[in-house]
DNA sequence: GCACTTAAGTTCCTATTTGGAACTTAGGGC
DNA sequence: GCCCTAAGTTCCAAATAGGAACTTAAGTGC
C-alpha cells in the first residue's frame, strides 16, 4: 500500500498521516509554529533538499494546512503561512515536543 | 540530511521524529494502542509490507518504545507490547486522531 | 551595464528505500 | 505425509530521496 492511499482510511489517525505522516512535513510545520514562512528558511532549518521542501509545501498548500501568499510582487516572492486548520495542528506538535523532552534528552552538554 | 541524523538535533520535536517520524511507525503505534501486538496483525492492519513492519518493529524495540516478548517457546513466537515510554506517546496519537476527525472527515457514507 | 547577491524553485543524475511476492523455519493438526 | 500458522528473510523492480548545479527576475555596488 502507498501512504497516499491512507486518505480514505476508516481511522482518523491514518487519514492524518496520509497528509503529514512524513518527517520533513512535520518539521516544516514545526518551523511554521516557530514563525518561519519562507522557502529558504525551511531548507536551512530542516536540512532537507530544496526538492523535498518544494514537494512538501505543495502538499501542505493543497491540503489547506498552509497558504501561499505573495509578499513581494516585483520580484515575485512568496511565503507560507498556517491556515486555521494548520494552527489546530499545534497540539500534535506539542505532544511530540513533550515526549521528546522527556524521553530523548540530548546527551551533549551545550553545543547548540 | 538523512532523517536518522535528527537524533541529536537541538529540537525535541526533531528528535522525536528521528524515531517515529514515519507513517508506518506511527500506524504500528496506533495499532498497539488498539490492542494489537503481533507481526501479522500489523501487516494486515497497516497494509505495509512485511519487510517494513520488520524494520520498524526493530527500531521501536531498540528505541525502548516497544518490548519484544515471547508468548510461545515451541514454536518460538513473539509479540510486541508498549513499554511505559511507548504508552506515554498516546497524547500525540490522540492529537492526530482529533485533528483527523475534525479536518478530514470520510466522504464515503459507511463502507468500512 | 556588468558582476554579484537573493529568493524561490526546477532539473539532472545517482543512491537509498519501498513494494510485492516467494521462500524459510519450526512446529501443529488431520 | 500434506497443509496450516507465525514471524520473519530474500530477491528484484519501482519509487523516492539526496546533492549539486541551473533558472528566473529583480536589486545592489561601482
Amino acid at each position: 500500500m502507498k501512504w497516499t492511499e491512507l486518505d480514505e482510511n476508516w481511522c482518523p489517525v491514518a487519514r492524518t498521516l496520509s497528509l503529514v505522516g512524513d518527517r520533513w512535513t512535520l518539521l516544516i510545520l514545526r518551523d511554521c509554529f516557530l514563525g518561519m514562512s519562507r522557502f529558504d528558511q525551511f531548507v536551512a532549518s530542516t536540512g532537507a533538499t530544496r526538492h523535498l521542501i518544494s514537494d512538501r509545501l505543495k502538499r501542505l498548500v493543497e491540503a489547506g494546512i498552509l497558504e501561499k501568499q505573495t509578499y513581494s510582487e516585483r520580484p515575485k516572492r512568496y511565503e507560507y503561512v498556517l491556515t486555521e486548520k494548520g494552527q489546530e495542528f499545534s497540539p500534535a506538535l506539542m505532544a511530540f515536543r513533550d515526549w521528546g523532552k522527556k524521553h530523548l534528552p540530548v546527551r551533549r552538554a551545550s553545543n547548540a
